[in-house]
DNA sequence: CGACACATGTAACACGTTACATGATTTG
DNA sequence: CAAATCATGTAACGTGTTACATGTGTCG
């Protein structure tokens, strides 16, 4: 829920059309991602679909403003009150991949471990030469007086420390890995399909129920 | 994409039916996730949708077995054979609602840092008490033979040390972006919406275009 | 019997994402 | 004029996720 958030903390901010979100957005999330312009329609529909904005009509210019209700800004207020919740089973790719390589025969995992690597670090490396560039999308205009820290600068740069620091806990999380991998004999990994007839109903218990 | 890979995997190591992948799917993946069984139905009508896998006639018990295609396998080897890129410019939440919430107005964002301190703080110490209890469903039988590595345990250790790690990495991040916040004076960081008439059309060039 | 797990499936929804259609306006 | 941007919108799709309906078999 992250563009449909967005969107409406910017919105809390006064009446905007859609073209304008997509520019504050952008400016104020230093978002590399060029977010599709129809994503924003689609974002306001729904919000609107929810009773979180309501759309005005269009002004004499032909732009089309939404604006926030009450329980839109009701919305945006816990939405920023409350921290961000990584739920506890993260479904998150890469770990759930090399789990899951790591049980099958004929796989090897150290090999995907060290492609892994070498794209994460490229990635990292990539990563921190762009911190030291000037900003995006300026065309020489302003290229000498890199000063002044905005607010615009500063979201930029969040953005990209996360990235950075995400992408050095992949790397130390794939050492760790290589490390588990070693510790286990190479025989014990591969599982073999769980083939034993499966006894409907209700399977006996093991232990004394609690109680 | 992970469920739908990771279930295509699975099958290519034999034909399964729908409970027998949601077990082997656990088992394997270390997934403290429940993942809703409807969705494995669902999957696997999109896997069939999609010609990578074939599903079989019901056998005599009533189980419904799905085997692998040689697209399918094909795919598999492409998935396991590809390093997992995170897209560059990541849709991450957290840096995103706090580049965001640093541009709004009368948002404590300080406040909001050390809310999610306190949260991922609470998580890790969560994860790594987690890491010291013994297998999770394991009612009693096994209690004290925790040694035998096998691949279900390392499968579960690597989830669980991925977790840790990306959790250490937004603690991490989160005091930087309480320092580059300090670095920044408070005035310059909230951003007014960019009212300037916008005007329509091409806009002018601000460098001579290359060549 | 009743509870519970095994087992299969359907229907809907959420969010994100993209492709496409359409038109106005301004610059070169 | 042609190209590019600004601007609005529609239609579809993909994965993930949940709620629900339905039935079977076993154990206490």
């Amino acid at each position: 829920m992250s563009v449909r958030s967005s969107l409406l903390a910017i919105l809390d901010q006064g009446p905007c059309y859609g073209y304008q979100l997509r520019a504050e957005f952008h400016r104020r999330t230093g978002a590399s991602s060029p977010l599709n312009v129809g994503q924003i329609y689609n974002t306001l529909d729904r919000l609107e679909r929810d009773g979180l904005v309501s759309r005005g009509d269009a002004d004499e210019q032909g732009h089309v403003y939404y604006m926030i209700t009450d329980a839109g800004s009701a919305e945006v207020g816990d939405w920023l009150g409350t921290a961000v919740a990584r739920p506890t089973g993260t479904r998150d790719e890469l770990p759930l991949k090399l789990a899951l390589a790591a049980t099958l025969p004929g796989v090897d995992v150290t090999g995907m471990i060290a492609r892994q690597r070498a794209e994460t670090r490229a990635t990292l490396e990539a990563l921190r030469h762009a911190a030291d560039d000037p900003a995006p999308g300026a065309r020489g205009q302003d290229a000498g007086a890199a000063a002044s820290p905005s607010g615009e600068t500063l979201a930029r740069q969040l953005v990209a420390d996360a990235l950075v620091y995400q992408a050095e806990a992949e790397l130390r999380w794939l050492d760790r890995a290589a490390e588990r991998l070693a510790e286990h004999p190479a025989r014990t990994l591969a599982l073999e399909l769980d083939l034993e007839r499966p006894r409907r109903g209700r399977p006996p218990l093991v232990a004394a129920p609690i109680g």
